[in-house]
DNA sequence: GCGCTCCATACCCAATCGGTATTGGCGAGC
DNA sequence: GCTCGCCAATACCGATTGGGTATGGAGCGC
């Protein structure tokens, strides 16, 4: 698991869209739909219903989305925490 | 900045070496060093004070010592979050 | 049925990451 | 004070990963 596959995962499941998401993240949409697999496959979970509409997020997925908010809110507050403290 | 960053240097720190830090991650000593010096490079700061002995936490790797443990152990809780919910 | 819009897959190339070999620097011991 | 030993740093190379382009397959709307 890595801080991108977050990234994208919380991308996806904002746009309810690969496509839309791979744009906001200045990517192309097989290396996020990549990604995502990559993700569900790591965590033996399915995050996402799959449609021709676009990705809905399972209950699982909702759980996930929380919890990658965390972490990647932990992680942009590092260089803050090791310059100022807290 | 990646988890594996994160990794590399929190055992650093619990290791006051490289070296011994290696191989508890299980790899050689040199991508350890680079990845230290990378993290170092993109947060424009100086974690470690170096000396023949070993590295030293500074005052902000102190801090960042204790940020990154809360980012691991956030992580290390994803897949008990994605199955049972939080 | 045709076309449009999705996500999924195949294939290729570039970038990243780790390993081996080596260097440089500092302290300990004789 | 010179050598030996231990440590981190660097150079270079091979392997792995990640992203891009091109294409396919499936469903919805007209």
């Amino acid at each position: 698991m890595s801080l991108t596959q977050l990234e994208y995962f919380v991308a996806v499941a904002e746009n309810g869209s690969v496509t839309r998401a791979a744009e906001k993240c200045f990517v192309s949409q097989p290396p996020m739909t990549r990604q995502i697999r990559a993700l569900e496959d790591e965590l033996h979970a399915k995050l996402f219903e799959r449609s021709t509409r676009g990705m809905q997020l399972t209950a699982e997925g909702e759980r996930l989305l929380r919890h990658a908010r965390s972490v990647l809110e932990l992680v942009k507050a590092t260089p803050a925490v090791v310059r100022r403290g807290c």
